[in-house]
DNA sequence: CATGAATGAGAGTTCATTCAT
DNA sequence: GATGAATGAACTCTCATTCAT
């Protein structure tokens, strides 16, 4: 990423480490795991076949440092655009997007993570679990908060709050991606999301102190006019 | 599935093609489509080689056979079991354990049907997209006999509903299996698909302090105050 | 070899294995395991490289397949040659000849046979060793034989006979062949073998100075008293 | 081997070619000339690759130095042994000894030698043969020794006797090798060369002058028997 | 002199698909 | 219709050798 030339041997090969990750990142998304041909990836990193062998020991190491690298970033800048938020439902608003717009780029990976890491050897396999672990550790620090400040249910398991959340994201962008929609119309992205949200956020927040819910305003208006109407 | 020794041309046809079909579902879970070998699906179809490729175009028309007839009973399934019950809720809570349990047995079919469609041709993935338009139409006519009786909000995209419900419920389903639990523990399915439903339910039915919340509660002020005036 | 068209399904398939051994067979004399390209053994046996894999699973096991074939015909060959012969001197004096001249052709086979099978797997080893044992139990009953008429020695290990006889022959061998010498002086060989064959006899049969040849001494101490006596 | 620091230029340059030649030697017996890495014979020798070929041209002139060095060693301790022995069957069962236990642990290097210099260009097979002579000019010494003392019969061109005795050996020392032989027992193995000594040398020696020979012995007890018979 | 990262040709093996029987 | 032997393109990975530093 960086334009200046490097200088050091030790530059060099971080920038090539690099360039191999980052190329094998664009081919793992346009063709899958199996489909991927390292001949690509060299030729697209600009670097002969070999030299990738001596940077990752075989195809399934590759992957694994394109899922890492992927969400080292996904976690970096999920945690920095929270950071400035103090309130719980703007914090959401803002993981949602997030979420939203970086699969809707990187579906192809997150998916391949997953259906490539199944049939990978448990030591391989727990990897990416760590991985998707210190990322959803972002939104469950904001869940956390939300519930110490009573803002959401303490009743439910953080677990069903993360399937509703991110579930309900994934499977918005994997329709928007199937229908071959262009992911682009950020507005209408963003309106998604912000009714997806508006869901979420009815089915985690408190529900049984509802003196102040609007549902509850309106029957006790009611009542006060029927008496109203009676006493008239 | 029958069990009758088939008699006419027409019925060894079918049970070969059936016969084609539930071995290549089998392998297809077991070890993915390109993971999958048609020496393999021959086998355990008890046909030669050759035989599948009188019945299929190619492998990929073998997938489409399987996805196909997946959603196909699926979709009976889900309709036969939405049948008997009358109540908006009870009849989500069985589509959503109905799919959380298929989904659990059949992920792998699942993510083969999305993943390998997005390579194939445009035809072929309209055939995908035909399937799961077919199967969530169930789904639909719930959501809007529900939408009819007045007891989920008419103000949500019927498609944003069906990303909440389906997927918190597959996201869940996900996690189950990335971490290897066995899929089995009923209860404990049951209990989570409970707690989905129940945030989900929050979500298309209760009334939000959304948006429009501060001019309803303008409004409420409003009445009380007009309420307030009639009782003086 | 046949040059009748082969007609059934089954003749057909032997032949194609026949001409993949005989390819591999030449192949790996030319190049030796390493070199030998599975690509050019395709080639002379006029088959594709994937067919080679439906009749051998590796290179390893067509190796296998070729010293088997080897060895089997040497065996024979080896036995149709003594079984004629009623002598005991002659028969190895056959022997020898024949060892000499198949090795002068296949020395490489033989050598491959040996060098390879170490580094192999434990089985695929004790096959070659199995091999060698059918070959050299001809040369091991034309000795015992010996030994029951009582032209051979019967205190020495048939072993150590065995490493006279076939070193002798094989380190002749390996010289001429390092020389460079064409194997073709049929009459120059012969001469070899039969000076090899004569040290050799001389070796088996001739009574010593060893501790042994007291024993005898003794007897004919014996019987030439008794022919003094009888004389007498 | 020497264990000082090497102080000049000169003395570095040498202790790292022979460390070089010693990591090779080991790689080599380990791995056979294709199965040894340059990269493993680098790490033994606490040398970048590059380094290797500075010292030699390529893999095969590392082979050759390594085949060198070991006959050099070899014609050396060999002749040193013969030295001190004045009595020909005594040299000859010392060389027999020495090439047999020199064989047993540097079997791999002599088969790498001669198996791989016969595909190598002429000039380097020359090489190996001129290794060779050397050596067994030792040898050649001892038995033109015995001819002249007349220990030895004169009629058999010595390159028979070379391969009556190093054949004998170097087939029992494989024997001794593939059936996977710890080359540990030493006195089962002196047994060994002395029983193919014994042969060797009746082989080798004088048959002329058979008055004392047992076979000449018996043919005229023989004799005499009849005419007893005769005249009884 | 020494290094070791980079190269890239080349190998064995697999498997979807075909077609003569 | 059914078979299954044959095909051969295509892939991943290795490793001797080079050369800029």
């Amino acid at each position: 990423m960086s334009n200046a030339e490097p200088r050091t041997r030790r530059e060099r090969v971080e920038a090539r480490e690099e360039a191999i990750i980052a190329a094998a990142h664009e081919v793992f998304r346009e063709h899958g795991f199996d489909g991927a041909r390292i001949a690509e990836i060299a030729r697209r990193a600009a670097v002969a076949e070999g030299t990738i062998y001596l940077y990752f020991k075989n195809k399934e190491a590759l992957l694994h440092a394109v899922v890492g690298t992927f969400y080292e970033r996904l976690t970096a800048s999920a945690e920095e655009g929270v950071h400035g938020l103090s309130d719980t439902r703007k914090q959401l608003e803002f993981l949602a997007r997030h979420h939203m717009i970086s699969c809707l780029s990187e579906w192809r990976i997150i998916e391949l993570a997953m259906a490539t890491y199944r049939q990978m050897s448990e030591y391989e396999s727990s990897g990416y679990l760590q991985f998707n672990k210190t990322y959803v550790a972002v939104f469950d620090h904001v869940i956390r908060e939300g519930m110490n400040r009573s803002e959401i249910r303490k009743d439910i398991p953080i677990w069903n709050i993360r399937d509703l959340f991110y579930g309900a994201l994934e499977y918005s962008c994997r329709t928007y991606l199937l229908r071959g929609h262009a992911a682009d119309d950020l507005v209408e992205i963003a309106r998604n999301v912000q009714r997806l949200m508006h869901m979420v956020w009815q089915g985690i927040t408190r529900v049984g102190d509802k003196p102040t819910g609007h549902a509850d305003l309106e029957a006790i208006t009611r009542r006060l006019e029927a008496v109203a109407t009676r006493l008239e």
